[in-house]
DNA sequence: CTCGAACCTG
DNA sequence: CAGGTTCGAG
């Protein structure tokens, strides 16, 4: 691994270099890291309480990432996903995990029978128990609506990443040019938007001139890339046919921002329902499952000890429960309106700023904008054909923004400071992984990186998340199989009579596993998922399917489709950390 | 138990 | 090529 070669004293230029194991290293790869060290950073700022103490690596510039044509893609996706969500149809049906289960729907071949060596592979088995599942065809519609959530979510460390640039340049700066290109910049400011008066009794009203710039480029440089994103959004969003579309009704809304969160309806339609309760609700997992640390410290992240814990009860707080106001504040925020919001919200101040509490945007070391400079020739080479910016009526964005926008509230809700990114998956992360195996044994990489939102992602590191899983799956399924034989073994009959419990053999192994130091409460439909996964072995065993080869296949169909929601707590900044500790 | 390598698949 | 599974080594 190219990682390896270099010292981690340079990679974690701060006190934060991580001893890893060399498994959880993973490559910033020689040219990324000589980028990285390549970028100015000439005076040692003086110490502020949330001044960051090292450049991080970032590998790309925010602008470059949405013209990278694999962001491209995605967001080519995103919209096809949206397209697809204008349809007239109701959401409901959500199913379990969409990507996963198309993932798998393909597995109807075998391998020839030969001993050891997996070489070719015969086609057929008429595939048991997997006829068992359901029909494919799941509501596009909740598939969409979760994919868009992860998108979003993954526009959400954009955006971190963004600011982190941000934080990066004026961490590079020399003092002495810093008062001269404030200047310039807020002058360039004035001229993009005439949004400095309304700021100018605002907040920061009181804070020095630099600050305030500072302040303004920032908003500045989110409303850019937000406004980007949006602009393909509601491209889709609005088909030139809908041109007069009026508002979407406030019960659409709040349909939708609950469905927004993508939130999965409580009852899956799981077509594994049948034995057992599988079907059984997420509620009963969600609250049920909590860390010790994990569930109030969502917020206790200290970044250099200046900010201590605003105790967030984070499970249960969902994105989804921003209310209207609080949507419009952001977009005011985003837009640089000031608190004065065009949706007519009061003055009180942003929640997210309320939450935050973070003196951190303010008390950076002041320094030329650089970032910002570059961002706007690039705008003007290549004009955004949508600003937010130019949108006449805020009431008019869809809810669809207003879910982006909930996203910079999350942010702030999780208090993850860009400087909390990590370039490399640690031990924390492992034990994360771990215990989100309880919820989802088949995770995306989409969905992990929503899942772990202070990893930088490189290539490198969403395959390292990914063979995680495959290997934490492969434990698992090793386990339950020996099981399942031992209950055959034992003159078991009825495959229904297995169950795992949270005293039973299996679970031991499994939770030893996973949950080493028994520091979580395993979920229970967790319980339901092995159980199923046991009788399933069971049957198949039973039946002499083992015999071929690919006979597990159809069980992994099946259970990767009993995938559940992740709680949210996991996305907290300090969870990964919290854990280890735990 | 873990992980890397080999191998498969869409 | 990315994401998965299987296998064998330590």
């Amino acid at each position: 691994m190219v990682g390896r070669n270099l010292d981690p004293a340079i990679l974690f230029p701060s006190s934060q270099a991580v001893a890893l194991p060399h498994d959880y290293e993973c490559g910033v790869n020689p040219g990324e890291a000589a980028q990285a060290l390549a970028f100015p950073r000439t005076s040692a700022p003086a110490p502020m309480p949330c001044a960051r103490d090292g450049d991080q690596l970032s590998n790309q510039h925010p602008r470059e990432q949405l013209c990278d044509p694999h962001l491209r893609a995605k967001r080519a996706r995103v919209e096809s996903i949206i397209q697809g969500m204008s349809l007239p149809s109701t959401p409901q049906a959500f199913d379990t995990s969409p990507e996963a289960a198309v993932r798998h729907e393909r597995e109807r071949d075998s391998e020839m029978p030969q001993e050891g060596k997996r070489k070719p592979r015969v086609p057929q088995q008429g595939m048991g128990a997997a006829e068992q599942v359901a029909p494919r065809g799941s509501s596009s519609h909740a598939k969409g609506c979760r994919q868009l959530k992860e998108q979003l979510c993954f526009l959400e460390q954009q955006l971190r990443w963004l600011q982190e640039k941000f934080y990066q340049v004026c961490d590079s700066e020399n003092a002495a040019q810093t008062q001269e290109d404030s200047e310039k910049v807020q002058r360039s400011v004035l001229e993009v938007h005439g949004l400095e008066e309304a700021e100018d009794r605002g907040d920061t009203g009181g804070l020095p001139l630099a600050v305030r710039v500072l302040s303004q480029a920032l908003k500045h440089e989110l409303a850019v890339v937000t406004s980007q994103v949006v602009d393909s959004v509601l491209k889709t969003v609005w088909p030139k046919e809908q041109h007069g579309l009026p508002m979407l009704g406030p019960d659409v809304r709040r349909e939708y921002s609950a469905g927004g969160k993508c939130r999965k309806p409580l009852a899956k339609s799981s077509p594994v329902n049948a034995p057992g309760s599988l079907g059984s609700p997420q509620a009963e997992v969600l609250p049920g499952a909590s860390v010790k640390s994990l569930g109030s410290y969502a917020g206790s992240f200290s970044s250099k000890g200046v900010r201590k814990s605003s105790r967030v009860p984070s499970m249960g707080y969902s994105l989804g429960s921003a209310t209207p106001v609080q949507h419009s504040q952001l977009l005011s925020q985003l837009l640089g309106y000031g608190q004065h919001s065009l949706w007519g919200s009061n003055s009180h101040e942003s929640p997210c700023a309320l939450e935050r509490g973070c003196p951190e945007p303010l008390n950076l070391h002041w320094g030329t904008v650089k970032l910002r400079s570059s961002i706007l020739r690039q705008q003007q080479h290549h004009p955004l054909p949508l600003s937010l910016a130019n949108v006449e009526s805020p009431a008019l964005l869809p809810v669809v923004l207003r879910d982006m926008l909930s996203l910079e509230f999350a942010m702030c809700r999780l208090s993850l400071t860009p400087r909390q990114m990590q370039e490399a998956l640690t031990p924390g992360h492992l034990k994360k992984a771990k215990l989100m195996f309880f919820f989802t044994r088949y995770p995306s990489s989409t969905l992990l990186k929503t899942y772990f939102l202070d990893v930088q992602f490189s290539r490198c590191i969403t395959s390292q998340l990914i063979k995680w899983f495959s290997n934490f799956r492969e434990f698992y399924y090793i386990q339950v199989e020996k099981f399942a034989r031992q209950a055959l073994l034992e003159g078991v009959v009825d495959a229904c009579t297995l169950q795992v419990s949270r005293d039973s053999e299996l679970f031991r192994a499994l939770n030893m596993h996973y949950n080493k130091g028994n520091d979580f409460e395993v979920p229970g439909r967790f319980l339901e998922v092995a159980s199923l996964t046991l009788q399933e072995f069971f049957s198949a065993v039973r039946a002499g399917k083992d015999a071929d080869p690919s006979w597990k296949k159809p069980i992994y169909k099946i259970i990767s489709k009993l995938d559940s929601d992740i709680p949210e707590g996991f996305k907290a900044a300090g969870c990964s950390q919290e854990l280890l500790h735990s």
